[in-house]
DNA sequence: TCCGGCTGTGAGACCGTTCCCACATGAGAC
DNA sequence: GTCTCATGTGGGAACGGTCTCACAGCCGGA
C-alpha cells in the first residue's frame, strides 16, 4: 500500500540509490542494463518521486499559493476573480506548479504565515489586500505578483486593466450614442480599478463638455448585484421623471443589479434607458437584456501572473513589468 | 533573507535542536527559562516551521488535492461548482488543511499523478470524472470523497443531492399550479444528477396523470447557457403556437438559456411561459425575472466533503456515509 | 609502460524536522 | 544511603530524495 521509495527500487534492482536516482533524473552516467531494469521497477511498483522529499533537498517545493481576499462572500466563484484563477491554474500546470488557492478573510496575516511555512516557492496576492498584509508578505522574501489589486505598490509587479482609458470607452461610447444625461454608480473608490473607470469616465465627460452633476453620481459601499439594486430602487424618482438615459457602473455586478431593478419597474432597455457595465463577466451576456460593457481580459491577467511569477522565481535577471491590458468596448443589447 | 531554521534558534539560545522542538511542539519537559528564551528567538526572529520538512518525517503533508473535471471550460468560477470549492476552502482552513486545487482536462491521470507526488493526505473528486480515473486513484490507496460526480461507486463515499427527490418537487410546483403543458430540457442523462432529476420529474408527473409526450422533451448535449438558447430557438414554432405553458430545465444554465431566448422573442414570463431551473445558481435569482429553482446546498456539500475526508484521513474507526441533502423549491418570479 | 579521460558505480553528507533513547539532577520514600 | 520517579536536556537516527566525491575499469595516445 505504501508508496515505494528510491531505496526500495535500489534494493529490487541491486544496484545503489544514487544510479536510481542518476536514471531518474536523466543526469550523470548509468548503464543500459542498469537502466531498463530500473526503468522496469519504477513502471512495475507504480514508483512516484515523492515531491516532499525533493523539495527538502531542492528547496524548491513547486507549489505556488494563490491569496484571494474576501470580505462579501463570494470568492473562487466570484464571476471575475473566478475566471483569473481558473487561468492560472491552467497556466501553473503547463509549467508544473502545483497551487494552493487560499482565501485569507478578517484581513488576517494567517493565509500568507501558512502559505510561507508550506514553503510556497511564490505567491499571487488577488483583489484588495491591505496594505499591511502585503508588507508582512514583503518581509518574507518570497516573490510574488499582484493581479488587480486594490492599490499600486511600489516596485511590485502588478497585474492591471487599463481602467482609466476603459471608462474613456464608456464615455465615448455613450455621448457618439447621443447621451447626455447620464447617471453614474461608482464602486469602492478605494479600489484602485473603480477609481481609475470612474475618473477616466469623468475625465472624458468633462472633456466632451457634457456635465455630469454631482447628483448623477452615487457611490456604492460594495461592489455587489444587491448594492446596484439598491442604490437604483432609492433613484427611481428621478429616473421615474426621466432625468437619466443612460446609467454607468463601474462594474457589472452594479450595472445588473440596477438593470433588475429597472426591469422590474417595467422600464425597458435600452430604449428607455441605456446600460453600461465593466468587467464582461459571463452573465453580462446572458442576462436579458445582454449588458454592454468593457471587457477585462480576466484569463490574460492570471496567464501573465504565473509567467512573470515562474520568472521572478528563476529569478530571471530582468523581469520586464507588464504593460497594462487593454481593455474593449463590448456593446450588446443594454445600449443604444 | 533565508527562512531561519530549529538549527538557528537553538545555536542562538545555547540549547539543542531537540530542546527547541520540545517547546514548539508542546510536548515533553521544558524549563521556563529555556521556553522563554526560544520563543523570543522564535518571535525575533520570525521563525516559520518548515512544513515540507514536518511532513517528511510525519508522512503527513496536511494538504489536500481537489480535482474538477473540465470538459467546457469554467472550472472555479463555475456558478455551482465554484461554489463547492469555496465552501471547500473554507472549511479546510478551518481543519488547518491546504488545498491544491487542479482542474483535469482531457480525463488524463496527470493531475492526479501528480497529486500523489505532492503526497496529498488525501482527494476531493468533483464532478464527472470518468470511470478509468477513478479506478486509477483508487490503486493509490489514499483516502477520497466524491462530490456531485457523474455515477454512483460502490463504497466510495459520495455526496450527493436528493435529485430525484428535487425533480418530484419541480413536478408537483408546475402542476399545483395549474400546468399541464410542460416542455421539458434534460441535461446529459450520463450525468447522475441530470438523470435523476428528469426521472423524479417523468414519475411524479406520471403519478399525477399528465402525460408528458416525446415530443415534449429535448435532450441536452452539455448543461451550458447556450444549449438551452438554442434548443429553445429550435423549438420556437410550437411554443409560439401556444404549445406549452411551462418549461423544466435540469439545471439553471439550460433555463436561463431558454429564458433568454423566449425573452428576445418577447414572451412574457411568466404570464405566458412559467419556467423552473435547478440548482439555485446565484445569477438564478440576479436574472430578470428570477428564476424558480430547485436549491442545491453547496456550501454543505463543500463542507461535508473535506468533514469526511478529514475523518477517513485520520483513520476515525466508523465513518458514516453522509445522507443526501435535501433540496429545496425555491419560488420566484419565473413561475406562476 | 604510464597517464589521462571517459564511463559507470556506490558511499555518505545533507535538507529541517520529529522522536526515541540515554543520561543527569534533585526530591521524596523507605 | 540507596532506590525510585519526575524533570530537564542533548545525541542521533529517520524520513526520501539529490548531489558531491572517490574510485574502479577500460581505452587510447605518448
Amino acid at each position: 500500500m505504501d508508496n515505494p521509495t528510491i531505496k526500495e527500487i535500489a534494493l529490487r534492482a541491486g544496484v545503489s540509490k544514487s544510479t536510481v536516482s542518476r536514471i531518474i533524473s536523466g543526469k550523470g552516467y548509468s548503464s543500459p542494463e542498469a537502466r531498463d531494469k530500473v526503468l522496469a521497477l519504477i513502471e512495475e511498483l507504480q514508483y512516484k518521486p515523492n515531491a516532499v522529499a525533493r523539495a527538502m533537498v531542492s528547496q524548491r517545493t513547486h507549489n505556488i499559493g494563490v491569496l484571494l481576499y474576501r470580505r462579501d462572500h463570494p470568492i473562487a466563484s466570484h464571476p471575475f476573480y473566478g475566471k483569473i484563477v481558473d487561468a492560472i491554474l491552467l497556466a501553473a500546470a503547463s509549467l508544473n506548479y502545483s497551487v494552493f488557492v487560499t482565501t485569507d478573510h478578517d484581513m488576517s496575516y494567517r493565509s500568507a504565515d501558512f502559505m510561507m511555512e508550506k514553503r510556497v516557492d511564490g505567491l499571487i496576492l488577488i483583489s484588495r489586500l491591505q496594505q499591511n498584509v502585503i508588507d508582512h508578505i514583503t518581509k518574507f522574501g518570497v516573490p510574488y505578483v499582484m493581479v488587480n489589486g486594490s492599490t499600486d505598490v511600489d516596485g511590485v509587479i502588478h497585474i492591471v486593466n487599463q481602467d482609466e482609458e476603459g471608462g474613456r470607452l464608456v464615455a465615448e461610447h455613450l455621448t457618439r450614442t447621443g447621451h447626455d444625461r447620464i447617471f453614474v454608480i461608482a464602486g469602492p473608490q478605494t479600489h484602485r480599478s473603480h477609481h481609475l473607470r470612474f475618473k477616466g469616465f469623468m475625465t472624458c465627460m468633462a472633456l466632451s463638455g457634457i456635465e455630469v452633476p454631482e447628483a448623477a453620481v452615487r457611490y456604492a459601499e460594495t461592489s455587489t448585484f444587491a448594492e446596484g439594486y439598491d442604490i437604483m430602487s432609492r433613484q427611481w424618482g428621478p429616473f421615474r421623471a426621466g432625468r437619466y438615459s443612460a446609467i454607468f457602473a463601474t462594474n457589472d455586478m452594479l450595472a445588473l443589479g440596477a438593470m433588475k431593478f429597472l426591469l422590474e419597474q417595467s422600464v425597458r432597455i435600452p430604449e428607455q434607458i441605456s446600460v453600461v457595465g465593466f468587467d464582461d463577466i459571463d452573465f453580462a451576456a446572458m442576462f436579458a437584456p445582454s449588458l454592454t460593457t468593457v471587457k477585462v481580459d480576466a484569463g490574460e491577467m492570471g496567464r501573465q501572473s504565473i509567467k512573470l511569477l515562474d520568472q521572478l522565481i528563476r529569478q530571471e535577471p530582468n523581469v520586464a513589468h507588464p504593460s497594462q491590458l487593454q481593455p474593449k468596448l463590448i456593446v450588446r443589447q443594454s445600449t443604444k
